[in-house]
DNA sequence: CGGCTTTGACCGGCGC
DNA sequence: GCGCCGGTCAAAGCCG
């Protein structure tokens, strides 16, 4: 079997399970010192004029950034992605597959606004205060990595949803798109976890003797290794990462990754977005939750780049 | 026992 | 109208 053979097994579930306290590679690098390197960002994140208040302001900015969002295809420098974990808008992911001027395919189902976040598999393994409930894996075409469902199981009737795939241009980078909202507050902590922690690293006897396993997907214990490798060396970069920071701190100094600032905020998404995005729940991470709980964060602090699936 | 993952089947929108 | 394809359903089995 080849080698696409064996990665299109896995199931990404690593993906979407949290290590919730595990250092995660924000765009300051130091999830400990979010709050002090923010404010540099903020302010001029900050400085936009109030969303509701103008609307010819936001007519210009929205046609200023609407290139950025829809820009020529280039694959993002790991290196980058690995440091800052750069959205990318999904439409644009293949152009090669769709050379035509038509815009991509989209689902008809779910067709509200969509936040596509672009991360790390060490950084994916951070995941979010939300339980997230696996419904559903597909192969996408034109991809040679499955797309995993996930919805909300931290609420009962909660119709967030959650789909996660690999980039076929960045195989160590993970396509994270949430749609829907949460219609519950955010847990303090995770919950119903139950029967959540196996297969974290599964091991070849489970499923065996399933009836449906044999047909389609086999174990995937070498793509798992391959992950738990690419896990354990992005938490070796992190560590560094943290040292530099705390180090930076320590000395009353910060060292911007200057890298961050071009490319976060070329992937302004649609202003059109903004509004909804900055309250939008399904952001996740330890990061932000502190950060939301004390003052509103524009959501392009974060690694996300808002896609309008509208009309 | 409750909640999870897995995975084939099914549904429905869209392009041809 | 048909086929493709993405998204969802639901049964089966696993796990704590």
């Amino acid at each position: 079997m080849s080698d696409f053979g064996r990665m299109e097994d896995w199931d990404l579930q690593a993906v979407v399970r949290g290590c919730i306290n595990e250092a995660r590679p924000t765009i300051f690098g130091n999830p400990k010192s979010c709050f002090a390197p923010l404010s540099a960002v903020e302010d001029d994140l900050l400085s936009f004029p109030e969303i509701s208040e103008t609307a010819t302001v936001l007519d210009e900015l929205d046609k200023l950034y609407k290139p950025l969002i829809y820009p020529v295809l280039q694959p993002v420098p790991s290196q980058t992605i690995l440091a800052s974990s750069v959205s990318v808008p999904k439409e644009i992911k293949q152009p090669e597959q769709k050379p035509s001027i038509k815009e991509p395919r989209r689902s008809r189902k779910n067709q509200h606004k969509r936040v596509v976040q672009h991360v790390t598999a060490a950084e994916g393994l951070c995941s979010d205060m939300w339980a997230w409930r696996k419904y559903g894996q597909k192969p996408i075409k034109g991809s040679p990595y499955p797309r995993s469902y996930y919805r909300c199981s931290s609420s009962k009737g909660c119709s967030a949803r959650k789909q996660v795939e690999r980039s076929p241009l960045e195989p160590g980078v993970f396509i994270v798109t949430y749609s829907s909202e949460h219609n519950h507050t955010r847990p303090t902590r995770r919950n119903s976890l139950a029967g959540s922690t196996r297969s974290k690293f599964p091991t070849p006897k489970r499923k065996n003797n399933s009836p449906s396993s044999s047909k389609v997907l086999s174990p995937t214990t070498p793509l798992m290794a391959s992950i738990e490798d690419e896990f354990v060396q992005s938490a070796s970069l992190k560590k560094e990462e943290e040292q530099m920071v705390q180090e930076n701190e320590n000395n009353g100094t910060f060292n911007m990754p200057d890298m961050i600032l071009d490319s976060d905020i070329d992937l302004f998404p649609s202003l059109e977005d903004f509004d909804e995005l900055t309250a939008e729940p399904a952001m996740d991470g330890c990061f932000l939750d502190q950060l939301l709980d004390n003052f509103p964060v524009p959501w392009f602090v974060e690694r996300s780049t808002a896609v309008s699936d509208g009309h």
